[in-house]
RNA sequence: GCCCCUGUAGCUCAGCGGAUAGAGCAGCUGCCUUCUAAGCAGUAGGUCGUAGGUUCGAGUCCUACCGGGGGCGCCA
């Protein structure tokens, strides 16, 4: 049990003493060093309850808490407005430290998933042209959350919906054909150099949808090709027209109008999408027999949770989709699937600054910045690494310039260099004959300076920084805690010798060290990052 | 007009209802005969958009307003 988890028994044991039933607290680090090691708010909430001011109850429990368990608490204060600071024994972070090293990455796995199953379905993009970095920003973010639940426990499949039917395979077809004949190409057509590039190659038939139908694959195999190279990957890419071709939006239609949630309108059959929160009804079959985008995406998301009958489906859209959010969920709860099990997490818009001005995203204008342009500018891991440091419910601004001019500069180095000078340490222990091996054995209660218990502390939040990661949905967490242990490493290797140190120091230092490594390991596998051994 | 996201240091962004709001970059000052100075230490920089409210306690929750982004098709 976590260090917190312990310290969490000794407090409900102390509450229940003094004749309080039931507790709600928090148990945090504190920012301020001052304020102890572990500190709790129990006081503060008891307050009302007891009836006592919170000071006078926060008395009572540190005076049972220093007799507890002196192994654990080695000092307790009240502060500020009624809070408990509690000095917790070096020895209780070094026995975690103990199990860490004997079991490795498991250490850090929160116990979430339960082999249940979740699909994450990310990308997705139109295959009508090449990525644009908004792709590959929220690609990168679906990438990473589907490495983090599967190290959560849960049992993920990663899928791209392919769009491979409708109006705008048309419009590819039709832009390719002008293209082809040297007219000038759709008013809505897409423009980019790509659609030359397909004409030249396009011998077909003068059909707009043969055209289209043709260049498809081709462009998803482009597609697939600039995700790897961001170290994204798939486990299956689902194609919208085989949905439409087995019959299954039909039938998903009879079954939205045996439950009655359908009308027929202006000779269109509509959703009655109201009745389930939606703003206003949505039209399922047009008047001229085709169905809509929505019906058959109401079909898909069948197909996923009761077809396939995955526990969990988490969607990541842009916020350009949002609209459809609503819909689909009110679709699901009209076929009798319960909306908690669809997860769709919006992802904000991307937009690239150059020279300072605005450039606006357009895949049809052609003027969209091929994800791949970044890609090599910066490198997969230091373009994945930008991309996970902030949230997705922000609208990022990137300034192209300044990501590759600050890219010797960039917090990715700072990372990557704990990890470098981890991996050098233990070369230069190798040569000089240090054993390294049986580090889990060593006498770690020599672990006492500063340095060395901040760090210590710093790579045990791990676990408890995964698991927010994994509920809330949030990589970027993980990334935070990258900087932040990494800090505290380099604080750490500059104040204190590890290979200069006495045998037993050392090698208890060489344990924190393996230690930081395998969480950091860990840390950046979570996040699709390849650390390096070397900079 | 309605719905969603957002407003934190010069810039890009963190910040589970807690104490003195942080990091990186940019600025200034120090530190390499010592395991990698892509590092460390210090310094400077803030009305957390504005106004109310809830709470023992609000950057965090609620309401209104202001600014920015996105969405409101028988398109996909």
């Amino acid at each position: 049990m976590s260090v917190a988890g312990e310290l969490r028994v000794l407090l409900e044991q102390a509450v229940l003493e003094i004749g309080a039933v039931e507790a709600r607290f928090e148990i945090e680090e504190p920012a301020n060093p001052a304020h102890g090691d572990l500190a709790s708010n129990v006081a503060l909430t008891l307050s009302k309850a007891l009836g006592r001011p919170p000071r006078q109850i926060a008395e009572t429990l540190a005076a049972g808490m220093l007799r507890a368990n002196p192994a654990l608490v080695t000092g307790v204060e009240v502060a500020g407005p009624g809070f408990l600071n509690f000095r917790i024994s070096p020895g209780a972070y070094q026995v975690e430290l103990q199990t860490l090293l004997q079991e490795g990455e498991r250490f850090f796995r929160p116990q979430l998933g339960n082999g249940e199953r979740v699909q994450v379905e990310f990308v997705s993009a139109n295959p009508t042209g090449p990525l644009h970095i908004g792709n590959g920003w929220l690609g990168t973010y679906g990438d990473a959350l589907a490495r983090l639940l599967s190290f959560a426990g849960y049992q993920v499949v990663r899928e791209y919906y392919v769009n491979d039917t409708g109006g705008q395979i048309r419009t590819l077809g039709a832009s390719i054909l002008a293209a082809s004949k040297g007219e000038a190409l759709p008013e809505e057509g897409y423009k980019g150099d790509y659609v030359f590039t397909l004409a030249a190659g396009y011998s077909g038939p003068d059909d707009v949808v043969a055209a289209g139908r043709w260049a498809v694959p081709i462009i998803l195999d482009e597609i697939r090709e600039s995700l790897e190279s961001l170290g994204i990957g798939f486990d299956s890419w689902f194609s919208q027209a085989s949905i439409e071709d087995s019959g299954a939006v039909a039938e998903v239609v009879h079954r939205l109008e045996e439950s009655g949630a359908v009308y027929e309108q202006d000779g269109a059959l509509w959703f009655e999408a109201t009745r389930f929160k939606d703003s206003r009804d949505r039209v399922l079959r047009k008047s001229n027999g085709d169905y809509t985008y929505l019906a058959g995406d109401i079909a898909y998301h069948y197909n996923k949770l009761a077809i396939r009958g995955f526990d969990l489906v988490v969607d990541v859209f842009g916020a350009d989709h949002h609209g459809q959010v609503s819909s689909i969920k009110a679709a699901m709860e009209a076929l009798g699937i319960d909306p908690a099990r669809l997860d769709i997490r919006i992802g904000q818009m991307v937009s690239l600054m150059t020279d300072g001005e605005a450039v606006k995203f357009s895949k049809r204008a052609g003027t969209a910045v091929p994800l791949t342009w970044l890609v090599d500018e910066l490198g997969a891991d230091a373009t994945r690494l930008l991309i996970l440091s902030s949230s997705i419910d922000r609208a990022a601004q990137v300034d192209l310039a300044r990501a590759k001019a600050t890219s010797m500069d960039n917090p990715v180095y700072y990372m990557q260099y704990a990890h470098a000078r981890i991996a050098a340490l233990f070369r230069n222990a190798s040569e000089r004959g240090v054993s390294i091996s049986g580090l889990e054995g060593a006498d770690l209660s020599v672990l006492v300076e500063a340095r060395e218990l901040e760090l210590l502390k710093q790579v045990l939040r791990l676990g408890q920084v995964v698991e927010m990661a994994v509920l809330e949905r949030a990589p970027h967490k993980v990334t935070a805690w990258l900087m932040d242990v990494s800090a505290a490493f380099h604080r750490f290797y500059h104040d204190l010798s590890v290979l200069g140190a006495e045998a037993n120091v050392r090698d208890a230092r060489l344990a924190l060290v393996r230690g930081t490594q395998i969480a950091l390991q860990t840390a950046f596998s979570v996040l699709g990052v390849t650390p390096l051994e070397e900079m």
